[in-house]
DNA sequence: TGACATAATTGGAACGTTCCAAATATTAAA
DNA sequence: TTTAATATTTGGAACGTTCCAATTATGTCA
């Protein structure tokens, strides 16, 4: 019942030696004795001693927490969870610990969470910033000397990092598979226009379209909320069109869902009437009926990968922004039409 | 480019008061003259002040860090992301900050990860156990007075506080709900018997058949791991028994999803030719082919019941163990045979 | 006006660590 | 031995905050 906490005094007086002596132990200096080290640490263990990293985090000035604060827009997409899980992976490899938040997509969130890891003096920020997020938003902190990283969803003016996938690949090889199955009139459906990520895909979309010798027609451009009731909103409005599209990429797979329903609701099958690819390659894609062809992207990968950056940043001292995109690949399945059977995928 | 922090002693000089003040009115003090705090805070904002509660933190002693440590044992699966999620909403309104770690099931990384949250001084920790957590574990915790809540999995010898679904329940109305549809014999697969989840999942499939009048035979229980494979596994076993099953319930989604596989590589139809129930509703269960008929729980509830209870005990400063059961329901779709149309659901 | 209560403010001394310069112990070379 | 080098150890003085006791300013009442 020692209600008081055990500090390297109490181990000093205990092992018979200095404060300092302990503290280099707790370093793991070279400097000390091999027989002084074992015993402090046995002194540590016998008083079960827990280190204040609090503490020396102060004393080590601007040094660092090994504290890594990683805030996603929304973590019930398992696209999110993934990344988190790649960014842990190496982080907690590197004797860091991530201090993860959830902005649900709301910018005030966002900044009160970034605010909060600043006053726990996090040594670096990796963050797939919520729609409409300032790109200026991150400025006091690389200001301080903060690394910060930039996933998923590109920040224009910033001057930080990022690591994002090859979105502009990713659907020029879509556009191109649908091509190739007879496709002409492709439609692009989903998406908030006002994101980085509509842009490359659109742009992806419109090199696709050129590099197949297709013509790039503006109403075969759709937006819509990215998510599934967006998707159904967006076919709606293409099957109205005067010269229907026979086919159509989606911005991602919420809104590939999404039209697979729009088209049901109107009797059409998704994959032998109406052929649709979506982006992303979320867990459900492979479950659903049909089964989604999509543009895989690794999130776990870009996780890894971000976080390596940041690390890198972070023991290089200072941190000049460097532009990561990770590779993707065109999955085919079913809801595209150059599959017909249903595969039984089994076991894990 | 001023490369040292400011500090509470560069705002007391710029607004010509004292570091105590300043201090006063970052706690929001009453003692404080309304013109000298609207000073203070004007000169913090000018100068871009940030609070250091490592250094706060360190001199209200045994007090508060306003950390709190979430360890969950497989973030990948969307049920304990959306747990984390739920974790994350009451513990940042209430301006708490979370510690994420995932342990992927490791007990190893698990002690890491609590001592290295320790070390940062957590004012409390919220744990979703690895398997066969040994429940002494957490003990060195809760005797420095560091509150613990134990969720989804829990741990039956420790002394700590728990919430987690009713699996007992659950459980006996999926059986009750196969017996109404005729069903008599009915199996128990998947999940391993060394955990309590198993214990409870299995009371509640024996007190549901004894309610319904049937009779329990051991070798209508199997276990196997708790994945689609395990599942694969599982259902090959209960085909192969002498007096068949009719129907089964199973240890979790994944099991479910497994057996149909399984059911389906020996060209029966999960729904018409064999019932199948799961448990969890994970994200999934609703798109699958059939719709898997499962016992739903709320994974976002029982993480923000979990962070209430803790923050009850964090405040109250000493913490008396509580245990905490929420309620599940038995979601009918297609895999138990009762529903036989496939309904589309459209929008969000 | 003095005497007292009340409202605001304030200078140290902590908190648990790391760093530095300096002290001491040990060993090798002469 | 003595000296020089090397190997270990060690007291403070920080780091940025909060707390305490004590001080000063302001207001109130005879």
């Amino acid at each position: 019942m020692t209600k008081a906490r055990v500090t390297v005094i109490d181990i000093a007086k205990a092992a018979g030696v200095s404060k300092s002596t302990v503290s280099l132990v707790l370093q793991g200096s070279s400097l000390v004795n091999e027989g002084t080290r074992t015993k402090v640490n046995a002194v540590m263990r016998e008083l079960g001693y827990v280190y204040n990293r609090g503490a020396a985090n102060l004393r080590q000035a601007g040094a660092k927490s090994r504290i890594i604060g990683v805030v996603v827009n929304d973590l019930t997409n398992s696209f999110f969870a993934e990344l988190a899980v790649g960014v842990d992976m190496v982080v907690q490899s590197a004797g860091f610990v991530q201090f993860l938040s959830n902005t649900s997509e709301s910018i005030d969130r966002q900044r009160e969470v970034v605010a909060s890891m600043r006053e726990h003096g996090i040594s670096g920020l990796i963050v797939s910033p919520a729609r409409a997020t300032d790109a200026a938003d991150f400025k006091p902190l690389v200001a301080a000397g903060i690394p910060v990283v930039v996933v998923v969803r590109n920040l224009p003016g910033a001057k930080v990092s990022s690591v994002v996938s090859d979105n502009q690949a990713g659907m020029m090889s879509a556009v191109k598979h649908l091509a190739e199955l007879g496709h002409k009139r492709i439609a692009f459906l989903g998406g908030f226009p006002d994101t980085a990520v509509f842009d490359d895909r659109l742009a992806g979309y419109r090199s696709g379209m050129e590099a197949a010798g297709l013509d790039y027609h503006q109403d075969l451009v759709i937006s819509s909320a990215p998510s599934r009731a967006g998707g159904v909103e967006a076919i709606g409005k293409a099957i109205g069109l005067a010269d229907k599209p026979t086919a159509a990429v989606c911005f991602n797979d919420a809104v590939a869902f999404g039209v697979c329903d729009g088209l049901r609701a109107r009797r059409l099958e998704p994959g032998s009437d109406f052929a649709v690819v979506g982006f992303d390659d979320v867990i459900e894609a492979q479950a659903a009926v049909p089964a989604l062809t999509t543009v895989s992207v690794d999130p776990q990968g870009i996780g890894r990968r971000g976080a390596q950056l940041l690390l890198k940043q972070i023991n290089a001292g200072k941190a000049e922004a460097e532009t990561v995109t990770t590779a993707v690949r065109l999955v085919v399945r079913e809801s595209c039409g150059a599959r017909k059977s249903v595969k039984i995928e089994t076991g894990l």
